[in-house]
DNA sequence: AACTATTTATAAGA
DNA sequence: TTCTTATAAATAGTT
């Protein structure tokens, strides 16, 4: 989106790189939020800034309430992607 | 997005529901990706779809190294959001 | 599984 | 840094 396409690899500059991490971190956020209300699903998520602030959504209780449901699932169940390694778009 | 704006509440169709979160989980997967790519950091993202199947995205590594560095820090320091409770749209 | 009309997200710019 | 806006991207309803 935006003015133009942005190439998909690491902003080098600082300052463009925080700004992006700014807007995109409230756009997934927004996202997380929304397929929680729509499906009725249970979502959690983490997110460090490239300053090594943390924030974290929860679509019911904490954190760890969803997370302790995804570390009773065997390995195979758990639907897990790793960027860069699995993961093409 | 779409042909109609979505009311921002449960999809009560269950075919509904289950087709926008496939395609939702999709994109949330792709921003996800892309924001630990351009901002080069850590996201950890954990979903339930309507029938209680399980998907798991990691920036780096497994998603318990990232919840680790979450159990890491204080409660002041998690930046945390609760869908429906502190987290208006 | 694809398509496409629309809505939404956001990269640059102000 | 907050606001704007041109453009890219996501997706709701359809086929």
């Amino acid at each position: 989106m935006g003015r133009k396409k942005l190439p998909m690899r690491r902003i080098e500059n600082p300052t463009s790189r925080q700004a992006t991490y700014a807007k995109r971190k409230d756009g997934i956020f927004k996202k997380a939020n929304e397929l929680s209300i729509l499906c009725d699903t249970d979502v959690a998520l983490i997110m460090f800034s490239p300053t090594g602030r943390l924030t974290s959504f929860s679509s019911t209780g904490r954190v760890e309430d969803i997370f302790l449901r995804f570390v009773d699932r065997p390995d195979e169940l758990r639907g897990g992607y790793v960027c860069r390694l699995s993961l093409v778009f």
